[in-house]
DNA sequence: CAACAGTTTAGAACTATTCCAAACTATTTT
DNA sequence: AAAATAGTTTGGAATAGTTCTAAACTGTTG
């Protein structure tokens, strides 16, 4: 089950990754992966995060999503120019992206898939192969 | 052919999109139609306006580059977080992304396939789809 | 519990982009 | 071909999102 986290477990997780369970990333943390999958800009954390009364600065804000990024608890996602979207699901998915109001969902694995990959370029690896199906509403 | 981009074909399609052919749209077009295909952003094009003895402003090159996006000449590609790069080919194709160069590189339509596309959600239906294969190298 | 290394913070700094109102230029009208 | 008009360009200010910085703070270790 990749979607079992308990709280106990983050802490594990955490200290997996070199990461000291500080009040502030705890309390992200529960913010983050207490409810199901979320695609969430580090403004709106902050600001769920002022809301539950949980005071952190924007800028640990930024230092724990990419901390938890490299860590691999969030994985970032781009498709917007001048906006980080990070995503509480790591497991290999794709997104739909809805233009009208700037969401993301998720596509799972087995509903998309990417044939014929090309060989990367030599001395290159593939990292990651993202796949954003842009949505718009049907009448404008 | 789809490669067939002449200077006064230029002027003819700004026209159809509505957009006059003043002095810098046509350097600016000049500059990103007479290579092959690249993948610029809006300050790389600026400083090579600049060196071109071309003179514009920024405002004018985002401005021109959201126009020539808007009427088909130019396709937006979003990988990185705060910058957007204006790819001169708008065929159907896919990208590599070089991690430790930031450089795009185009992949080919027939060379990568996406399959069992997902029913988008009711009331919306797909503006496009945008594959990102990110390369890293293989010793950092 | 002292010492150290890692963390947080407010605010300044930075980067990419957009906005603005005035000056300018291509096109249309007369 | 001059005047009227509508679309364009411009420098600079403004904004948005993110990163940086140096000082204060906190968790961990010995």
């Amino acid at each position: 089950m990749t979607r079992e986290r308990s709280y106990s477990g983050l802490i594990a997780r955490l200290k997996v990754g070199g990461l000291r369970p500080t009040r502030q990333r705890l309390a992200l943390a529960r913010l983050l992966f207490e409810r199901e999958d979320r695609h969430l800009t580090a403004e709106q954390l902050h600001s769920e995060a002022l809301e539950a009364d949980v005071r952190v600065s924007v800028a640990t804000v930024y230092n724990t999503l990419h901390q938890f990024t490299k860590v691999g608890l969030l994985r970032e996602v781009v498709v917007e120019p001048g906006r980080s979207y990070f995503d509480t699901n790591v497991d290999d998915h794709h997104h739909f992206y809805f233009e009208s109001t700037g969401d993301l969902q998720d596509i799972p694995k087995d509903q998309l898939h990417v044939a014929e990959l090309p060989e990367p370029p030599g001395g290159t690896r593939i990292a990651r192969v993202d796949v954003v199906v842009r949505v718009q509403d049907i009448e404008p």
